[in-house]
DNA sequence: GCGGTGACTGACA
DNA sequence: CTGTCAGCCACCG
Protein backbone atom coordinates (compact mmCIF):
# COMPACT_ATOMS: atom_id res chain seq x y z
CA UNK A 1 0.00 0.00 0.00
CA UNK A 2 1.72 3.27 -1.40
CA UNK A 3 1.75 6.21 1.13
CA UNK A 4 -0.12 9.22 -0.17
CA UNK A 5 3.06 11.87 -1.93
CA UNK A 6 1.09 14.28 0.02
CA UNK A 7 1.81 12.55 3.72
CA UNK A 8 5.43 12.39 2.49
CA UNK A 9 4.91 15.90 2.01
CA UNK A 10 3.33 16.47 5.01
CA UNK A 11 5.82 14.98 7.06
CA UNK A 12 8.94 16.85 5.04
CA UNK A 13 7.28 20.15 6.21
CA UNK A 14 6.94 19.25 9.46
CA UNK A 15 10.49 17.74 9.87
CA UNK A 16 11.84 20.74 8.03
CA UNK A 17 10.80 23.30 11.09
CA UNK A 18 13.74 24.21 12.57
CA UNK A 19 14.16 23.77 16.67
CA UNK A 20 12.45 26.58 19.12
CA UNK A 21 9.94 27.68 16.25
CA UNK A 22 6.96 27.34 15.89
CA UNK A 23 4.19 26.30 13.25
CA UNK A 24 0.57 26.25 12.59
CA UNK A 25 -1.35 23.10 10.86
CA UNK A 26 -3.07 25.46 7.99
CA UNK A 27 0.45 26.54 7.45
CA UNK A 28 2.06 22.86 7.07
CA UNK A 29 -0.71 21.92 4.93
CA UNK A 30 -0.35 24.80 2.75
CA UNK A 31 3.32 24.48 2.08
CA UNK A 32 2.74 20.47 1.88
CA UNK A 33 0.19 21.68 -1.00
CA UNK A 34 -3.09 20.57 0.67
CA UNK A 35 -4.34 24.55 1.25
CA UNK A 36 -8.02 22.87 3.08
CA UNK A 37 -5.54 20.04 4.61
CA UNK A 38 -5.01 21.32 8.36
CA UNK A 39 -7.15 18.37 9.49
CA UNK A 40 -5.20 16.30 7.29
CA UNK A 41 -1.78 16.96 8.88
CA UNK A 42 -3.56 16.25 12.59
CA UNK A 43 -4.58 13.35 11.01
CA UNK A 44 -1.27 12.47 10.00
CA UNK A 45 0.29 13.16 13.28
CA UNK A 46 -2.21 11.83 15.60
CA UNK A 47 -1.57 8.64 13.42
CA UNK A 48 2.24 8.73 12.96
CA UNK A 49 2.69 9.33 17.21
CA UNK A 50 6.19 10.11 17.99
CA UNK A 51 7.96 8.72 14.79
CA UNK A 52 10.69 11.31 14.85
CA UNK A 53 8.58 14.19 13.73
CA UNK A 54 8.82 17.05 15.85
CA UNK A 55 4.89 17.34 16.25
CA UNK A 56 5.39 19.34 19.31
CA UNK A 57 5.93 22.48 17.03
CA UNK A 58 2.82 22.27 15.05
CA UNK A 59 0.29 24.50 16.88
CA UNK A 60 -3.51 25.86 15.68
CA UNK A 61 -3.74 28.79 13.47
CA UNK A 62 -4.27 31.05 17.13
CA UNK A 63 -0.97 29.94 18.35
CA UNK A 64 -2.73 27.43 20.98
CA UNK A 65 -2.12 24.59 21.67
CA UNK A 66 -4.06 21.84 19.69
CA UNK A 67 -4.71 19.24 22.61
CA UNK A 68 -7.32 20.16 25.25
CA UNK A 69 -5.40 22.15 28.46
CA UNK A 70 -4.50 19.01 31.41
CA UNK A 71 -4.34 16.63 28.83
CA UNK A 72 -0.98 14.51 28.76
CA UNK A 73 -0.14 15.46 25.37
CA UNK A 74 -0.93 19.08 26.27
CA UNK A 75 1.21 19.00 29.05
CA UNK A 76 4.18 17.33 26.98
CA UNK A 77 3.78 19.54 24.16
CA UNK A 78 4.47 22.75 26.75
CA UNK A 79 7.10 21.16 27.93
CA UNK A 80 8.99 20.54 24.62
CA UNK A 81 8.65 23.61 23.65
CA UNK A 82 9.77 25.24 26.64
CA UNK A 83 12.82 23.02 26.03
CA UNK A 84 13.98 24.54 23.06
CA UNK A 85 13.02 28.35 24.27
CA UNK A 86 10.19 28.66 23.15
CA UNK A 87 8.15 30.75 25.14
CA UNK A 88 4.34 29.08 26.33
CA UNK A 89 1.73 31.18 28.32
CA UNK A 90 -1.64 29.80 29.14
CA UNK A 91 -1.41 27.24 26.32
CA UNK A 92 -0.89 29.31 23.96
CA UNK A 93 2.66 30.43 22.65
CA UNK A 94 3.20 34.07 23.37
CA UNK A 95 3.12 36.20 20.03
CA UNK A 96 5.94 38.91 19.43
CA UNK A 97 4.35 42.09 20.64
CA UNK A 98 6.23 44.15 18.62
CA UNK A 99 9.44 44.02 16.56
CA UNK A 100 11.33 45.08 19.20
CA UNK A 101 11.44 42.12 20.57
CA UNK A 102 14.14 41.21 18.04
CA UNK A 103 14.81 37.89 18.76
CA UNK A 104 11.45 36.55 19.77
CA UNK A 105 9.86 37.91 16.24
CA UNK A 106 12.27 35.40 14.65
CA UNK A 107 10.83 32.25 16.50
CA UNK A 108 7.58 32.58 14.14
CA UNK A 109 9.35 32.70 11.07
CA UNK A 110 6.28 34.62 9.31
CA UNK A 111 6.58 34.07 5.38
CA UNK A 112 10.34 32.57 4.58
CA UNK A 113 9.95 31.30 1.09
C1' DG B 1 -23.63 5.09 0.55
C1' DC B 2 -24.53 7.74 5.13
C1' DG B 3 -23.99 10.12 9.26
C1' DG B 4 -20.84 11.13 13.18
C1' DT B 5 -16.37 12.81 14.67
C1' DG B 6 -11.93 15.29 15.22
C1' DA B 7 -4.18 17.17 17.41
C1' DC B 8 -8.50 22.55 12.25
C1' DT B 9 -9.77 27.42 10.17
C1' DG B 10 -11.76 31.75 9.20
C1' DA B 11 -15.55 34.80 9.81
C1' DC B 12 -18.78 37.05 12.77
C1' DA B 13 -21.13 38.54 17.21
C1' DC C 1 -10.55 39.69 24.39
C1' DT C 2 -13.93 35.15 24.29
C1' DG C 3 -17.68 32.35 22.20
C1' DT C 4 -20.44 30.44 18.29
C1' DC C 5 -21.08 28.81 13.52
C1' DA C 6 -20.41 26.87 9.05
C1' DG C 7 -16.98 24.78 5.99
C1' DC C 8 -13.56 21.32 4.90
C1' DC C 9 -11.25 16.69 4.72
C1' DA C 10 -10.22 12.00 5.94
C1' DC C 11 -11.55 8.05 8.76
C1' DC C 12 -14.96 4.84 11.06
C1' DG C 13 -19.14 2.00 12.15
Amino acid sequence: MAKSGYDEAIRAVILAIPPGEVRSYAEVARRAGLPRGARRVARLLAAEGDAGLPWHRVLRADGRIAFPAGSPGHAEQVARLRAEGVRVEGGRVRRPPSPESGLDALLWAPHEA
